[in-house]
DNA sequence: GGCCGGTAACTAACACCGTTAGTTTTATGG
DNA sequence: CCATAAAACTAACGGTGTTAGTTACCGGCC
């Protein structure tokens, strides 16, 4: 039985099947027995070409985070912004589950680096300081990581007895559930906007000094 | 030994001893077992004043949560939700390893529900109409939570080599470290005043039309 | 005052988890 | 062709949350 003919398991296989189940079970329902079941293996085997679960989950994130768009910096701040935030936000979107994982903890990642590294490069060529350029990109992640936990709207669980009689004020929030999505986009695009127009002022009153 | 004349645990006592465990040694450190340990008591003892661990860390972070001051929407609605805002986020900033677990999953918690609550009448007695009220409660608890992850300063290591040739405009990345709270402090800052500009402007708008 | 039910502790165990050690077989490189 | 490395295996360790069943003590009732 050990070492087959031909391999069973890769990298590559491992990561797209254990996203799997983060996508369709939850972040938690991932367990190496679990995978390794799904991957017909025992589970010792997958330590054959993953170092830890830790490692096998910052992969994954990897992975997701290679869709952030940092291209929009090529033609202006403000379109580069904004690309790399609707492409973030929609990189995370996709994988909901993952979400906490991605926004917990260092992000030693290489593709978050270098998304990172492209978002200072394209601010600070266009004119903003060095400390404006880093809390930039730490406001537009903010709103990034925030809305993705979709905690807002899913927020509110759907049962409306809940909230008659305690929460005056709440009234229509189980309803919520249904637009949940729709909702939270248009938050998040509220709060770009403002975010960017406020933006606009402060980098003209600083290109006009010089 | 069973049922002691004085009960040694309490619901409160439990909760005290569990945060003062996260805080001090993180989200994963929380056992049952090191919490019973520290309680002086074995690990099954805990489930007679507690029905899961789970339910443990939503009754934790309820009590949490209860720091968040809404009472400035008594006088405008900007003031409101500034306070609204910064309580939060600095409610979050004391116990940032518990910040994965609040931001996740459905808040069915009291306190999280009596403050959407009030955020969202004192939104609406502002004028503001109902989608709207949901969408800037939305738009503000993105911030809040985003950068209560303390994602984005922390999430750069601290080691310079990393950096160098390999990310030409983070050179200067792993100082973050060391401003990371003023950064992070600064960056909302300049996230809610814009969201709080932009807002301003539809404001006006909105209630000149009547 | 004596009983009695509920309470709050206990021990033991289950099923799961991530991970390591050691074994076996196969493919591959010198 | 043989040695070595790779890729699977089994077995096990120490940890997790949780449940079942037991025991002793407290407060309230007849």
């Amino acid at each position: 039985m050990p070492r087959p003919s031909t391999p069973r398991l890769s990298p590559d296989r491992i990561r797209r099947t254990g996203l799997e189940i983060i996508d369709a079970e939850g972040l938690e329902a991932l367990s190496m027995r679990r995978l390794a079941e799904r991957l017909d293996v025992r589970a010792a085997s997958l330590y054959n070409h993953v170092a830890t679960k830790e490692d096998l989950l910052h992969e994954i994130a990897d992975e997701v985070m290679r869709e952030v768009d940092v291209s929009g910096f090529a033609q202006d701040w403000i379109t580069g912004l904004r690309t790399w935030a609707r492409s973030y936000r929609a990189a995370l979107a996709g994988h909901p589950n993952l979400v906490p994982f991605i926004a917990y903890g260092p992000a030693r990642r290489d593709a978050a680096l270098r998304a990172a590294d492209a978002v200072h490069g394209g601010l600070t060529s266009a004119g903003w300081p060095q400390r404006y350029a880093t809390m930039i990109g730490a406001s537009t992640k903010y709103l990034v990581v925030g809305s993705a936990m979709g905690s807002f709207s899913h927020g509110f669980p759907a049962d409306a007895a809940l909230y008659t009689n305690r929460y005056p004020h709440l009234s229509r929030a189980h309803l919520l559930h249904q637009k949940a999505a729709e909702i939270d986009t248009a938050s998040f695009e509220l709060a770009l906007t403002a975010l960017i127009d406020g933006l606009k002022v402060q980098h003209q009153q600083l290109t006009a000094e010089t």
